[in-house]
Order: structure tokens, then C-alpha cells, then sequence
DNA sequence: TATTGTTATACTCTATAACTATA
DNA sequence: TATAGTTATAGAGTATAACAATA
């Protein structure tokens, strides 16, 4: 029975991450790479994170993430200035333009989303949102949240 | 309320799917790639699958489904053959070795999220195996199945 | 001395182009 | 002429090593 369920969740879960990454791929406006749209959807969450907060997020070096982190910065979706605190720390943050693309792609997914489940039944919502509600206690945010060093008082980089 | 479920959808999937991608990766026993771990994942539901089906599938071109094709040959993962009818196509299949190793990986997912799911009540495994087959729905499978052309009769390749 | 970030260099994975063999 | 697959070459993306600046 629980085997049961665990091969269930094993088979489905692919098949809606697929839709879901299809709908993200779709809709964005730049053409940016997995480890880019994460790092924007990171910076959503942790406006002044450092190079290495980003790094540990995505599983990348911070050498591999500095140089990612420039296609970034040389399309305006994000701001890399010096901490005031700590300076050998950089505080990234989304400018209006990052904010903007990517609150585009998601959305749009959210949209695509919401039609699906506009056509289910009301009873069979519940049974998402319940089940929903379940996976997420049962999966919890692995990812540690920066230890509050991170900078909101920022210098500019000198050029 | 059809919104905030598909909100709840885009966050709680990607918790999930990290969790059953951790579980993979920590107990493959070969150290393969995730396109060569999907290629195995493939071929033991489409056994006889041909390169271009491979490539598909994994939207990867030929050539470079050719190249990561040679890695699983050369560990005796699968076996290649002419097809019989088509001779320009070729035929692959899992050896045992790759179903193992295959089977390993799957098994302890399953045997880890079995555990998880182990410590629900009993009415919440009957929603979430309610809310599965819903989503099942919801999201079909989009992978086409293979044509049919592909070769059950192989014969072996000439060295 | 340890930590943050960058530069230099090499390797892996992928694609495009050109080719061979078969249909 | 079109299709299946491979080889050759080039481009992203990643890592490791070495470095500079700061703590």
C-alpha cells in the first residue's frame, strides 16, 4: 500500500515537473540558462546574496558561479555591488528588469496551471491541495536560509 | 482557489522532485550522467529503441547521443545491434549489468520514500494516492510511443 | 591564517557539418 | 533522394589551481 504510493509519486511527480519546466522554458523572455533562472528565482527570495550563498544554492563552484553570474550582470537582470560590512562580499540583487522577466515566466506558468485545474472537479482540488499540503510537511526546504550576513547596506563597485 | 493550488503545485513539485533526485544520485552504483541514467531508464521500457528514439526522447541531437551511447557500451551497460530488418538502424537493450544497476537505484528511492510515506495516517496516503491518479490525468505522458518499427530480431554487429 | 571572489586553464557535454551505409 | 548513424570540429559550462583582497 505505502509501496504503492511511493511508485505512484515516483512515476507522477516527473510527468508535472516536465510540464511545469516546459512552461518556464516557454515564457522566458531571455534566453537564459537552468543555472541563471535559478539563480533569479534565488535572488527573488534572498535580495543581497553572495557569490558563495548562490553558489551553495545552485551545487556550482563559486568560479563556475562568478562566471555565470557575469551573463547576468551584462544584461542588466541584476546588481553586484560591494558590502559595507564585509568587503570582501558581493550583495546581489534582481534590478527591475530581472524582476520583471522572471515574475513574466512564472506567471504564465501559473496561468497555464491554473487552467488545468480550473478544469477539475471541486472535490478533486481539495484532494490536491490537501495532498499538496502533506508532500510539502513530508518534503521540507532542505536549502538553509542565509545565516543574516548578508549585506542590505551595499557600496558601489568602483569601475 | 484554483490559483493558490497551482501556486502551491510550483512550489511543493520541485521539493519532491530534489528529494527523489538525491536519493538516485546517492545510490547509483555506476557514475553516470543524468542523461545516460535516463537512457537506461528508457531502454528498460522501450527495449529495441533505436538511436534517433534515444535522442528524442532525451532531446538531445544524434550525434551527441551517439558520443554518450559509447560510455554505456563500453561498461557493458547495454548492448547495441544491427536491426535486421532496417539495417541502418540499430537495436539496444539493457544487459543485465545495466538493469541492475537500474533496479538499485530504483529500488532504494522507492524504499526510502516508502519509509516517508510509512509515517503518514492512513487517510492521508488515501489522498495523496487520490490526488496521483488525478495528476496522472492531468498530466499525460507526452513522450510518444515508439512506432513499432523498432527491431525485436536483431542481429549482431560486425566488429 | 581563513574566507570571498576572480582569473587562468583544462575537461566534459553538447551542437553543427560532413560523411558512410542503407532504404 | 531521404534516413540512420558516426566522425570531426567547435562552443557552452563546469571544475581545479592559483591568485588578490579582506577579515
Amino acid at each position: 500500500m505505502q509501496e504503492d504510493c511511493a511508485r505512484e509519486l515516483l512515476e507522477v511527480v516527473p510527468l508535472v515537473t516536465r510540464a511545469i519546466r516546459k512552461e518556464l522554458r516557454q515564457h522566458r523572455t531571455e534566453e537564459l540558462s537552468v543555472p541563471q533562472f535559478r539563480t533569479l528565482f534565488f535572488l527573488r527570495r534572498n535580495p543581497g546574496a553572495s557569490l558563495v550563498d548562490v553558489a551553495n544554492h545552485l551545487g556550482l563552484t563559486p568560479p563556475s558561479t562568478s562566471k555565470m553570474v557575469d551573463g547576468l550582470l551584462s544584461r542588466n537582470l541584476l546588481t553586484r555591488q560591494n558590502c559595507e560590512n564585509d568587503r570582501r562580499r558581493i550583495a546581489m540583487k534582481l534590478t527591475k528588469k530581472g524582476e520583471k522577466s522572471l515574475d513574466y515566466a512564472v506567471e504564465a506558468t501559473l496561468e497555464s496551471l491554473t487552467k488545468k485545474i480550473n478544469s477539475f472537479l471541486p472535490e478533486q482540488i481539495e484532494t490536491l491541495s490537501h495532498a499538496l499540503q502533506i508532500l510539502r510537511e513530508a518534503f521540507p526546504e532542505t536549502e538553509k536560509p542565509i545565516e543574516g550576513k548578508h549585506c542590505s547596506q551595499t557600496i558601489q563597485k568602483l569601475p
